[in-house]
DNA sequence: GTCATTCGCTGACCGCGGGTCATTTTCTCG
DNA sequence: CGAGAAAATGACCCGCGGTCAGCGAATGAC
């Protein structure tokens, strides 16, 4: 009866796997406004009141999403702190990666920057939600490593508050994305046509000259990673 | 006949006039997510279908409140631009009076940002989103002109794309706008707790510091308007 | 082999919210 | 007052998140 009782975990936990990748398919044939729980069911072969057996909602299936894609950041954020030399370096190779797989994966990246718009803020736990602020704390964590290797070796100014300053980095970094998120809606309505690709070369010019001890070594590392890896520039 | 024509077109502006003050205070008491239709309705002492004989959709009904908080946003900015003297300062004092309005006006702030976040992209038209859009744009304008100021006076670098930058400015600090929108969650879920209004201070000296020809004069500039408004300091 | 029990699953159903429209009420003017 | 227009109504539709009584198949005891 053991036997079976694994058995029986295993199809289980087989089911939530192919209920979320359920999900993700119907994200990237149809988009977020069209997650229904119904569409979800209906890509899964299953009955609507079966999804509520693996998530407790759909906010909850959401977060599950999410958790999925922000681990997925983690390797690609690894890769990037490898290949740099000084903190700034660092920083600047974490905001390229972040960037790069905004253009590799624009369903995710729409996604996750979909459901953070929607998110309800009264109610956020469970424990894919859990799971989630987890990765995203790991994330943080990497651009903290960075920013205090950076005060170590020289390259990042001293008397900035690392966390605080890691935090606006983030946050500054996803109204940057918003924008391009919408990018259509942004063209058409602005006085000036402006591709929302090209603010993210300046953003990460303005963040590095602001960091570096010597705004020209800011300047010099944006200007390398980005001639270095030019499907994310201008 | 003219004067009862006249009449009318009076009463039929007073009535819009009437429901979106009831909105106004729908958002008040009981928040964006509690906006709805019926509410408003109730509030305005009309019936639900009435609210369409006005307003195209809700959309169109938030839009045109966003266009009046939007326009209520540019004296304050006028006012911002004449007490600063170099463009950097400026540039300086329309950050801080955005964000003393954000302290200000918290109701109108959170649906603005309440809004844009829920926001469908796919159809913005309408005479409301057109309105909200001159707002923005004439915003937009104002920042633009302080960053050109401060390229002839010599005070922020000369080689920025000026209506990039702005918007870059525009977008990052959205970012950082939205995490003090969400202040309690962004400290629930983080590991250090942080409060998302000290965020501004450092956007506001980072800020500075990048568009700055002379670093020191960017900080210093910073540092005078947080001590002059302690209020919107950390 | 039989039968009671458990387990996974179903789909009809609910409430809410945005949006519609045939009908009724109110106003205007001859 | 009465005809026609304008304004307002509220019952109704549909899509969506979420619920639940019940059904059938696998399981295990005898």
């Amino acid at each position: 009866m053991p036997d079976t009782n694994d058995r029986r975990r295993r199809e289980k936990e087989a089911r939530r796997e192919s209920i979320l990748e359920a999900a993700r398919s119907v994200l990237e044939s149809r988009g977020y406004r069209q997650l229904t729980m119904d569409h979800v069911a209906q890509a899964a072969a299953l009955s609507k009141g079966t999804l509520y057996l693996y998530f407790e909602s759909k906010e909850e299936l959401c977060a599950a999403l999410a958790a999925r894609n922000a681990g997925a950041l983690l390797p690609h954020f690894d890769a990037a702190l490898a290949t740099a030399r000084t903190g700034l370096a660092q920083v600047g190779a974490l905001m390229m990666a972040w960037s790069e797989h905004f253009v590799s994966q624009p369903a995710q990246f729409r996604f996750m920057l979909d459901w953070m718009r929607a998110e309800a803020p009264p109610k956020g736990d469970g424990p894919n939600f859990r799971a989630y602020r987890a990765r995203v704390n790991e994330s943080v964590a990497k651009l903290t490593g960075a920013i205090e290797a950076g005060k170590a070796d020289g390259s990042i100014r001293d008397d900035l508050p690392t966390y605080a300053q890691a935090l606006q980095l983030w946050l500054s970094s996803l109204g940057i994305a918003l924008a391009r998120l919408q990018e259509e809606p942004l063209q058409r309505r602005l006085e000036h046509p402006l591709h929302a690709d090209g603010l993210f070369p300046l953003h990460l010019h303005t963040t590095l000259r602001a960091l570096a001890t010597d705004p020209a070594e800011g300047r010099a590392t944006a200007a390398a990673l980005l001639t270095g890896h030019p499907a994310a520039a201008e």
